[in-house]
DNA sequence: GTTAGGG
DNA sequence: CCCTAAC
């Protein structure tokens, strides 16, 4: 079962799985037993590549790999105290992995990582949304030098480049480029540091079948819920422990990997079975819980007061050690009041009704004109994906120059060549 | 199929 | 928004 057929919602649960997962083992690996406050996978990978960065290259990998296979879908968020998108994310990861590895790989590399940043605002633009691309590539490509008004003109520019880099004969690249190719070229890259039967790469179909199994008996939405995480997190140690399945140095073998799998399938089964009566009260996934910090505790041996003394070991290693590894800050996004989607009114396809234009669809046409330029409609009707043929965008342009509506928007996102 | 322009 | 010429 291939990753890719899923929706984005559901993978990103096989992500958060695979995560989930990969923490496990690596916990098991280093710390023989405690418990740790974490408020996201990411301060834990963190944690742990603090501890030993050289030995858990694969650590690196597998959040890399998340973010990847998640970075189609740049809205998804693995922590709510960061506001990046999930390429820029899988950027920075890949620049710290990159100053890792030997330098035979460092061309390759940065290679890759060029192509993840270009992805980014790639993304972006396919979805239409012209100002996170500006700000994501603003982010990754310009160095932090403040340019005023005249700056915003060579980013448009800029991005209308790399828009066309990616398929230089027909400028439409925003249809044609794959985000599976791009992926696949990642994978290809990092498959020099990975082998192929290491138990982190297991579990990545692992989770996506765990996944399938248990979306198909509990439909699908519970799934991107966090405490449904936290329960299978638990599950899993449980069953490790039922198992006898080695704490340390010694990874699971293939057989008992695959045991692992059946009889968590099993357990959640007979877990789901319970649940059954009142799912529908469940399945939306709750806010509030997310909300509430996380906490994992990998046993039950110890209690609050190693918690603590671990939890500000994690802290004091955090800082001491090399800011190179722990930086990620980066500027926060700019958010604008809630426009997340571009309000795409209904569209009527009955022809002759009149079909007014919204203020966002208006602004978003706009951003895509000065990317795109003008006179370019059908282009422009493409990247939007709206529902208005070519020539409509036309007249709208036409209607914007003459009732001066271009006033507003040229002070808004800047003037548009000509 | 696409764009410019008159209506 | 529609229609048509021109490409």
């Amino acid at each position: 079962m291939s990753v890719s057929t899923f929706d984005n919602e559901k993978r990103h649960a096989v992500n958060q799985l695979i995560l989930d997962y990969a923490v496990f083992v690596v916990w098991n690996d280093y710390v023989e037993q405690g418990s740790v406050d974490c408020h996201s996978n990411r301060e834990l990978i963190q944690w742990i590549i603090s501890q030993e960065p050289e030995k858990v290259p694969q650590t690196y990998i597998l959040y890399l790999l998340c973010r990847l296979n998640d970075g189609e879908n740049y809205l998804n968020k693995y922590s709510e105290e960061s506001t990046l998108t999930v390429l820029e994310d899988a950027a920075e990861i890949l620049e710290i992995f990159l100053t890792n590895v030997k330098q035979s790989f460092q061309k390759e590399g940065k290679d890759l990582l060029r192509a993840v940043k270009e992805e980014a605002v790639y993304v972006c633009c396919r979805d239409d949304n012209f100002d996170t691309a500006k700000e994501v590539y603003s982010r990754l490509f310009l160095s932090n030098s403040k340019e005023g008004e005249n700056g915003k003109e060579n980013i448009n520019k800029d991005i209308q480049k790399l828009l066309k880099s990616k398929s230089p004969v027909h400028f439409n690249a925003v249809n044609l480029h794959k985000y599976e190719d791009f992926l696949t070229k990642a994978k290809r890259f990092l498959q020099h540091f990975i082998n192929l039967e290491e138990p982190y790469l297991m579990a990545e179909k692992d989770a996506a079948h765990m996944c399938t199994c248990r979306t198909s008996r509990t439909s699908v939405t519970a799934d991107s819920g966090y405490g449904d995480r936290q329960v299978n997190l638990g599950t899993l140690m449980k069953v490790c422990e039922e198992m006898g399945v080695p704490k340390r140095k010694s990874w699971p073998n293939f057989m008992e990997h695959r045991s692992l799998k059946e009889h968590l399938q099993k357990v959640n089964a007979d877990k789901n079975r319970e649940t059954n009566s009142n799912i529908n009260a469940n399945t939306a996934s709750s806010p509030e819980k997310r909300s509430s910090p996380r906490k994992r505790k990998f046993s039950d041996s110890e209690d609050t007061a190693a918690d603590k003394s671990l939890s500000t070991r994690v802290q004091e290693k955090a800082s001491l050690n090399s800011k190179k590894i722990l930086d990620f800050e980066i500027p926060k996004m700019a958010t604008r009041g809630d426009q997340s989607s571009p309000a795409k009114n209904p569209l009527s396809p009955v022809t002759g009704k009149r079909n007014p234009w919204l203020e966002a669809e208006v602004d978003d046409f706009y951003q895509a004109v000065l990317i795109f330029g003008v006179g370019n409609w059908s282009q422009i009707r493409d990247a939007m994906k709206t529902a208005r043929t070519n020539v409509q965008l036309k007249d709208k342009w036409r209607t914007i120059l003459k009732c001066g509506e271009i006033n507003r928007l040229k002070k808004q996102f800047g003037d548009v060549r000509k």
